[in-house]
DNA sequence: CTGCATCCAGGCGGATACTG
DNA sequence: CAGTATCCGCCTGGATGCAG
C-alpha cells in the first residue's frame, strides 16, 4: 500500500475504531454502564475475559479518558472502575449499534444460510 | 476460560461485532454510502486497501447480505458494489458512531497526552 | 485481590504471482 | 479488470507463573 487517495472520514473512522472499537472495550464500556461501578474480577467473571486482555483493555480505556480508575491501597488491594463523563457519552452511539444489531442478526443469519445454500448448490452443480 | 457466566447482552454485541465490526467492513459501507455504486478497483484504490482484504470483505458484506453484487460478464470483466436495503439502515449507527468521534477525538488525544505525561514523571520521579 | 511478564498458538492482513 | 492462491510477518489474545 503505497497509496493514500483515501478520503479524510475513512482515515477518521479509522482512528476511532483503533481506539475503542476492539470488542473487548465496547463490551467494557458497556458492563460499567449496567454497574455503575464494578472491580476488576468483577468485570473479568462478568465478561469472561482473560485477565491480560481485561488489564491491557482497562489501561487503554484510561489512558483514553473513558474509564476512571480508582486505587485504594488496603490489603488485599482494591480497585474499582467507572465511567468517566466521556465514557458515559460513548454509550449512545454503542447503543445504537446494538438495537441495530438486534433487529439485524436475524436477518443476517438467514442471509448467510441462503448464501450458504447457494454456495453449495454451485458446488453439487 | 471456563467461565460463561456473563450477560446475554454481550454474547449479542460480540456477535454483532464480529460481523461488521472490523474496521474494512466499515469502511466499505461507508464508500458505498457515499457513491452509491463501486466497482472493484475503485474501492481499491478509494480506501487503501490490499485485494485480498477488499476480496474478503466484500464476499463477507455480501453473504451477511448488507452488500449486492452485480457481475457483468463482459471482457474485461466488470463488477458493481452497491448496499442493499440493510447496508444502508446500517448506515445509522455508524453514523452515529462517526459523529461521536468527531466529537471526542480531540479530547482522547489530549486524555492520552496527559496520561503519557502522568506515566512518563512517574518514570522520572 | 490486582496486576505484570512470559510464552505460544491462531488469525489478520499485506505482498506477490497467477488465472479468466 | 476482477479476482484466487500462497507465503509470511505481526498482532491479538489465552494460559501460566510470579509479585505487591
Amino acid at each position: 500500500m503505497v497509496e493514500t487517495a483515501q478520503c479524510p472520514d475513512c482515515k477518521r473512522i479509522n482512528e476511532v475504531l483503533s481506539r475503542v472499537g476492539d470488542r473487548w472495550s465496547v463490551l467494557v464500556v458497556i458492563s460499567l454502564s449496567q454497574y455503575e461501578t464494578l472491580r476488576f474480577n468483577e468485570l473479568k467473571r462478568h465478561l469472561g475475559i482473560s485477565q491480560r486482555m481485561l488489564s491491557l483493555t482497562l489501561r487503554e480505556l484510561e489512558r483514553d479518558g473513558l474509564v476512571q480508575r480508582k486505587h485504594y491501597p488496603t490489603i488485599p488491594p482494591k480497585v474499582e472502575y467507572r465511567l468517566t463523563k466521556m465514557g458515559q457519552s460513548f454509550r449512545e452511539p454503542v447503543k445504537a449499534l446494538g438495537l441495530w444489531a438486534l433487529d439485524n442478526l436475524g436477518t443476517i443469519d438467514k442471509a448467510r444460510e441462503k448464501y450458504d445454500a447457494a454456495a453449495s448448490d454451485a458446488v453439487s452443480a
